[in-house]
DNA sequence: GAGTGGTCTAGACCACATA
DNA sequence: ATGTGGTCTAGACCACTCT
C-alpha cells in the first residue's frame, strides 16, 4: 500500500464530488456501508468523512447522513496556501514572472522581527513581479531564512520556488498565517506594477513555517486593487 | 459529564496556552502522559490534539512532541465567523450600530441565486452601519431566508442579530464561505458611511449555512479601505 | 425499532527522533 | 533501545431522525 487508508478514501471520494458522479444534495453512503466498500474500520472511514466536512465538500447530519455540499460555487481556488503558478495555472490564464532583485541580504530591524532572526542570519531577498493577461499586477517580495535554504539562485526564482523548495529541498511547509489589509501605493509598487490612478494597494503579508513549527519565509505580496480576489470556507465552533 | 472529554481537554489546553501557563516553544506532556492525566484513551486525547493542532495552537512533530505555538503573534480575531459585536467587544472599543433599513421583502432575481430562494419565498432585509470610535466604517446589508427566521424586529437588529438566532431561535450556524474583493463606492456608500475621498471600498460576501446544510443567509459587509483587516491560519496538505 | 452519525475504549503496529 | 506521534482495528454505547 502506497498511501494511507483513511488518504485513498477521502481522495476518491473528492474526486467523486468534484466529478458530479456524486451529486450536491444526494447522500453519501452511510459510514457502515463504506466500511464494507474500502472493507475497513469504521474510524478510518469518519476520518476521511471528517476531512471531507472541514474542507467543505460534505455536511455530516446526525441520525440523517452526510450530503454532498455543492462545491461548484466556492471554487476559486485561494483558499489556504496556494503558490502564484498553480492559481495561474489553474485558472488557465497566460503568465510570466519578472525578477526586479535577487539578494542576499543581512536584514534590517523589521525584518529581524518578521522573521525572527538576528541581523547576523543571512536572508535571501527577492523581488518579483507576476504579470497576467500581459499586465504587471502582482508584486511579490519573498524573504527567505538562508539557514533553511542555502542555496537560491535567480533562475529558480523565475519559475517556481515552492516546487524547488518542495521537489529539491525537501522542506515540508507546515501552516502559514496570513494577514490582509489596504495600504497605500509607494514608489515601488508604481516602479513595479500596471497601476492605473489608483492611491491604494491590497497587501497579503504571510508568514511560512516548516513542519518543525521554525518560521523560513516571510512574503509581502501586494495585489492591484481590481485583481484581488479571496475565498474562504469556515465551519464555526467545535 | 456536562460535555464531551475531549472538548473539555481540548479546552483545558487552551485556556492553559492563552495563559500562558504553556509557553510557547515548550513541550506539551506526551500523549501517553495526557492519556494518565486525563484517565482517557489515547484517541480521545489525540482528538483534542488534532484540534489544538488545527486551530494553530501547537504543531506536533512525529518521534518528538507536541510544541506550543506563539499563539499571541496572531490573535487578530477575524479569522473564522466573528460577528461585529464580538469583534469590537474584544477590542474593547466603544462601538454602535444604526439601523438604516429594515424591511421584509420579496428578492430580486440576483438575490434569489444569492439565497437560493424564489421571488415567493420572503425575506428579511437589514441595512445597518457599524460605528466605531465615532466613525461610520461598515455597511452591513443582511438578508435572512424567513422560512428559517420567522420573526425579526428592529430592536433586535440594534442588537446581535447572531446572539437572537443562536440563543432565542435555536439556530445552529454550521459554517460559511466567505468571498473578499475590492469594490467601487456607490451612492449607498456614501449615504451610510464616513468615506474620505475613497473611490473603494472592500466588499465582503458572505453565505451562511446552518446544520442541516441550507444557505439562510446572505451578507454583504462593505468596510472602509483604512479599516479592513483579515488574519487567516492555513494548514497546509491533509 | 432500525438506521444514522458522535464519542470512547484498549490494544496493535508503524515511522521517526534521540540518545 | 526507548519514546514519540501516525495509522488502524473491532467493538461498545449514545443521541438523533424517520417510519
Amino acid at each position: 500500500m502506497y498511501e494511507n487508508k483513511y488518504l485513498s478514501i477521502y481522495e476518491e471520494l473528492v474526486e467523486k464530488i468534484q466529478s458530479g458522479q456524486l451529486k450536491p444534495s444526494t447522500k453519501l453512503p452511510s459510514e457502515n456501508e463504506l466500511v464494507k466498500e474500502y472493507a475497513t474500520s469504521r474510524e478510518t472511514v469518519r476520518k476521511a468523512l471528517t476531512m471531507l466536512s472541514q474542507n467543505g465538500y460534505i455536511q455530516k447530519i446526525r441520525g440523517k447522513g452526510s450530503y454532498v455540499l455543492d462545491v461548484s460555487k466556492y471554487d476559486f481556488p485561494i483558499s489556504g496556501l496556494v503558490s502564484f503558478k498553480e492559481l495561474a495555472q489553474k485558472m488557465g490564464k497566460p503568465w510570466g514572472t519578472i525578477v526586479n532583485e535577487f539578494a542576499l541580504i543581512s536584514p534590517d530591524s523589521q525584518l529581524q522581527k518578521q522573521l525572527n532572526v538576528t541581523e547576523k542570519d543571512p536572508v535571501w531577498k527577492v523581488i518579483r513581479t507576476r504579470v497576467m493577461d500581459g499586465e504587471k499586477i502582482i508584486l511579490d517580495k519573498d524573504f527567505f531564512n538562508k539557514k533553511y535554504v542555502p542555496i537560491l539562485t535567480k533562475e529558480i526564482c523565475e519559475g517556481s520556488i515552492y516546487e524547488y523548495l518542495e521537489q529539491d529541498l525537501g522542506l515540508k511547509i507546515s501552516f502559514a498565517k496570513k494577514e490582509f489589509f489596504v495600504d497605500e501605493t509607494t514608489a515601488e509598487d508604481r516602479m513595479f506594477l500596471d497601476l492605473q490612478d489608483d492611491k491604494h494597494i491590497v497587501v497579503v503579508k504571510n508568514y511560512v513555517y516548516l513542519d518543525n513549527a521554525n518560521l523560513f519565509q516571510y512574503t509581502e505580496s501586494r495585489h492591484r486593487l481590481d485583481k484581488f480576489r479571496f475565498v474562504d470556507f469556515a465551519r464555526r465552533g467545535h
